[in-house]
DNA sequence: GCCATTAGTATCGACTCGCTACTATATCAA
DNA sequence: TTGATATAGTAGCGAGTCGATACTAATGGC
């Protein structure tokens, strides 16, 4: 039986008109994706390779994206110590400020009715959820939703990493998350 | 206030996971895009223009998107008799055979249930109407819910153009589509 | 017949994209 | 300790999208 493509192209159309919204402050749709969660991922989770994961492309595209990143002033390098082969890229303040900007499709859905928009949002991550599962991708979720994770101390704990979580971290994507 | 970008970033996510799957068959995501919207449009609305308007982009990269899928035998070029200026594109039985294929994400969103899809899809349709009208773009319906169609006749009768439809042509896209 | 409009295209520079090949660091085992 | 292997990041290739601009050709109003 032939397949029913309807959500996912209408997904595909929406994502696409938003594209052509996304090219403000000399970025691009792509950079601009990478700039976003950036802004949401928690300091283990900030490496070209991370966001290639996460944003379903290659290591070596998301590298000279993030590369484009930083020579446009939008964010800037940091090697860890722990691990002299990775790279945590951070915000800048330019950075910062320009994921908050405005945007005509993200106006468009707040202006719809608050039940409409949490049943838009269950279904995408129930969907996400199952298209993930079946590539094999990880979840990407928060640490204050992880396994991982212990509330108790000040700002939150990571058991796994056995690292104390900096304030306002417990709130913010891990690569290592695990759903509690 | 800073502007909730959730829902939209899980849209522009699932679109660039579906992306990354879109490169079946030696074609490219946009390629797939252009070549879907052909298999559901109408005679009077597969030119360029008509695709580039659908998709959010441009009249020139629409051109050249087109003349990859003839170079690659998906579709094939069409002078209207009506006006000389303007070009239909129609699927070749490859083409048609492409877009039928399986695709991981709408499996994933086919196994959900009933009641979510449903909500899914009236949550994104409601979306993409506003962000329409918002950047004062037309609706795309199909012929059988317009206000212009005349379901009397045999296989349907355009009263705009003042012509007949083809025998299946009502359940089609068109860009003078205006809801009845 | 003139002129503004429209449809399609060519070309430019910047960039994404998958891919392959390479370097440097890290890890593990004999 | 010394390889062997895995991992993180990058450079470079060819194809193609993308916005922008500048063109040609056909149309339609006056």
């Amino acid at each position: 039986m032939k397949p029913d493509h309807g959500i996912r192209i209408l997904i595909n159309r929406l994502a696409r008109i938003d594209s052509a919204a996304g090219w403000a402050g000399g970025l691009n749709p792509t950079q601009r994706a990478a700039l976003e969660y950036l802004s949401e991922a928690n300091q283990f989770s900030r490496s070209p390779s991370h966001v290639a994961d996460y944003l379903g492309t290659t290591r070596g595209t998301m590298s000279q994206t993030l590369k484009a990143l930083v020579r446009k002033g939008y964010a800037a390098e940091h090697r860890q110590k722990s691990d002299q082969r990775s790279i945590s890229y951070e915000l800048t303040e330019a950075g910062a400020a320009a994921v908050t900007e405005p945007n005509p499709i993200a106006d468009a859905i707040g202006s719809l009715p608050a039940s409409v928009q949490a049943a838009l949002k269950e279904g995408l991550l129930q969907s996400l959820r199952l298209a993930l599962a079946a590539n094999g991708g990880q979840s990407f979720g928060k640490c204050k939703t992880c396994a991982y994770h212990d509330a108790a101390s000040e700002s939150g704990f990571c058991t796994l990493l056995g690292l104390g979580l900096e304030p306002g971290e417990s709130d913010k994507i891990c690569v290592e998350h695990k759903e509690a």
